[in-house]
DNA sequence: GACGGGCATACTGTGCACATTATCGACGCT
DNA sequence: AGCGTCGATAATGTGCACAGTATGCCCGTC
């Protein structure tokens, strides 16, 4: 699923063997919940972010959790920091174990965990999006480069939250979004810089490898699903 | 609107005077964002808060903007102190003509104020929702006295800013917040009284004014728009 | 008189077809 | 050769009609 990439109606309800209107309801409900874009009688997309996305969406993730563990440090009991303790260690094993699909669901879960603790369906739901959103940006521009949110970081947050130290756990959890976010930053200009490349090459012939003219550049029109 | 009450498609259509596809989109849209509830195979509803519900969201807003405060301390900057000086103005004029609609809507934008200033899309789109969600159970079950939020309040909150005071500002700002939500848990209860009072009136006649035997109980049938 | 079943009615859910509009290739002009 | 215009095509937006289902009323029965 490449940014930029056109989400047909009809391609997708003979792909999924539905029919028109229930893609286009799945569609409005995703665009409802900014994980994709839709230009009036164009189509809708899947977003390709801004670096200006990218630092709001970040942003919005500081404010969010430093909200969250000023309630938490406030209500936090010894069954919540063992159910912490516990995903730590699935952290831990999922990471040790390089398994990059379960390491990043269970980095984004941690904290989904704290914010279920505060029992509230509208602060959990807003962190859910947030995370899809975030997520969708990690998988776009992350380089392959594995630990994508560093356990220990997590962990740190942690230990902050069980000594009651308010403002080193949100400290620590702002600047552990800011790495994330940094991470991204440099992603994408990294991927900026290839596409550069990529559009100059055909053009001015330099010394490779392989030759890749002819090659598409840019997002695969064709690309579905 | 009463709470509870039905709101069938086709007599939207026709009161609106557009098709009824559109309605099922707009609500559709107004459920996603919790301002509705929908009941698969019965229909829309305007939602009728209960108290659990009314919880979590004021704990909602005060998490939510205990992290707009803390952030806003770090960068407010004299623009956005006199426009919130500005705002507590009008807010004081509309309290002092007694323009109940104004005033809701300036109390509300105040924190939407807050939020804005930290330009970030996604935190202004939850406080809007937020707000949404708790506009709509003040307006179910707040009684008509006045001084829904306290201009005082606000003012409060935005002296404990200037001082870079975070821990105040915070105090104040998680009270404010209790207070409208003690509020509107007394008025549920009142409302609750009242129901039970109409409900058994019928049945052991009670001295009064007036007989109310056959009249509807509860929320109107035919109640619409 | 109360309770349970059956029927009429109204409403929601869904697929379909048509109208509208953006895209893209070709053609002609400058 | 480049650019603008025009037309064909495909995809989106929207209204409509039919099907499925819950609701409320009425009647029969206990």
């Amino acid at each position: 699923m490449a940014p930029g990439s056109k989400l047909p109606e009809h391609r997708l309800a003979t792909i999924f063997g539905v029919s028109r209107e229930r893609v286009r309801k799945v569609l409005h409900r995703l665009v409802a919940e900014r994980r994709l874009e839709r230009i009036p009688r164009r189509g809708t997309f899947v977003p390709n972010p801004s670096p200006e996305e990218i630092r709001t969406v970040y942003r919005a993730h500081r404010v969010f959790e430093t909200g969250v563990l000023t309630q938490l440090v406030k209500e936090l009991n010894d069954a919540m920091m063992s159910r912490i303790d516990a995903h730590l260690g699935e952290e831990r094993e999922a990471a040790s174990g390089a398994d990059r699909a379960a390491s990043v669901r269970l980095s984004g879960e941690f904290h989904v965990l704290l914010v279920d603790s505060l029992k509230s369906p509208e602060l959990s739901h807003f962190l859910r999006e947030l995370l899809a959103r975030s997520s969708l940006m990690v998988s776009a521009f992350e380089p392959p480069r594995l630990s994508l949110c560093s356990v220990d970081e997590h962990a740190a947050i942690a230990e902050a939250l069980k000594a009651r130290n308010v403002e080193r756990a949100i400290a620590l959890s702002n600047e552990h979004f800011t790495h994330i976010e940094d991470r991204l930053a440099q992603g994408i200009v990294e991927r900026v810089e290839r596409r550069i490349e990529d559009a100059l090459e055909p053009l001015v012939p330099v010394a490779r490898g392989s030759s890749r003219k002819g090659r598409n550049r840019g997002p695969d029109p064709k690309a579905r699903n």
